[in-house]
DNA sequence: TTATTTCAATAGTATTACTATTATATTTGT
DNA sequence: ACAAATATAATAGTAATACTATTGAAATAA
């Protein structure tokens, strides 16, 4: 895995804060602790006030940096799928055989994660948890087409974009590129959740097979 | 449409409920317009004072019939589920050809939902909105382990292994049955929402189209 | 009739999300 | 260097929500 986002900084829609976290040392605990806190007892019961008294700080100093819960989802949310963008980009770059492009971006998309060094503040692999868990919770909001409007989701639609780009390379006359594209992103998504919750209606708690069953979905549908 | 829903009842998990809303004309008020209320303001916005006012009752009188909105949700959920599975099995009842009957069901499952007048308290076409929009919801939660162990999910599940099985008959020697059964069952949703909120990722918004995208899927995956 | 249960309304509490105000650092200009 | 301006954070609140305790009325049974 390369380390460029070391010297990297991954840039969020500015509506998403009121603060660059990424300025200060509290701005980067809040996120780090965020991240923590959320997974540890679930984006419902998380409030400002816990996360203050876990960063030994006060929950006004956090709105300072977040209007609110929410666009603290939205904001960890942008910053998952950017990352996950920026390593499909990289991985797939230089590799020339469409089918085997989009073999490598499945297997980015679907693949368990694991904590990027690069990132001191940021823990992927628990990210990822919590992506699993709320990500969906951030569009089944009445505020859905707003926030869309706002440019909220702009990272979330990009990468699905690259992967119908992909799919249309593959086979140009396939008529539902589109989605099939959002349902291998959503559907991963919604796969590692039954593997967590739901053993019995998913083949990914008998063993690790979700890349397979999506390579060879787009093999059989698209060949 | 078969009108057999005019006699039979359907039967929720008695742990949903405080008292059973179809035994008396006020719960099948609150069913009637907790599905119009939802769907007209959402569910974050629903509260149990505002359902009161819409049917000039009081708060705490729909208390006696449901625990908490949660449970409201997860009791329309299951209602919602019986009744597709009723449909799905209706439909397929007396097809021997294995590819046929998986086609009907994915029509089924995919569908534009419209209101059946056999249920003349629920209207189904709005409460298809809600699932849309709410259902990903329920499973959401911290305690969606306990409530799945309480049986809340049960016909989810059961729903999702009609498919399995269908699945399993046209073609026993493919190995990823359960992940495609659930990701046809929870991504035809996820379409219909992208339909109304993300256009530009889904194929849905062009053509009414949705039953064709799985049945492609399946014929070209399983045969 | 009287007792008992069912049902519903009122009024209330605890929690949560968020805000207004004040205090304390830090930076900037002269 | 020192005052003014600004950035940052803490305190103390408010409004709204989800839910509960208590009381009163109606229906049913003994």
């Amino acid at each position: 895995m390369p380390n460029l986002l070391s010297n990297l900084k991954i840039t969020i829609n500015e509506k998403l804060y009121v603060k660059d976290p990424e300025t200060s040392e509290l701005g980067r605990n809040i996120i780090k602790n965020s991240i923590l806190l959320i997974d540890e007892i679930g984006f419902e019961a998380f409030t400002f006030k816990k996360l203050g008294e876990k960063i030994q700080s006060n929950e006004s100093s956090i709105y300072r940096y977040f209007e609110n819960k929410h666009k603290l989802l939205l904001y960890l949310s942008a910053w998952y799928w950017s990352w996950i963008e920026y390593n499909l980009v990289f991985a797939t770059h230089n590799i020339s055989d469409p089918i085997e492009k989009l073999t490598i971006s499945i297997k980015i998309i679907t693949q368990n994660i694991v904590d990027d060094i690069s990132t001191p503040h940021i823990d992927e692999s628990v990210l990822n948890k919590i992506i699993i868990s709320d990500f969906y919770k951030t569009l089944l909001t009445k505020d859905v087409d707003e926030e869309n409007k706002e440019g909220f989701f702009t990272v979330y639609k990009r990468l699905i974009n690259r992967i119908i780009d992909m799919i249309t390379v593959v086979n140009p006359n396939y008529p539902y590129a589109k989605s099939l594209a959002s349902s291998i992103v959503q559907g991963s998504l919604h796969q590692h959740f039954l593997k967590d919750h739901f053993k019995t209606i998913t083949n990914l708690s008998e063993k690790d097979c979700l890349s397979d069953f999506y390579i060879h979905m787009i093999k059989k549908t698209l060949l």
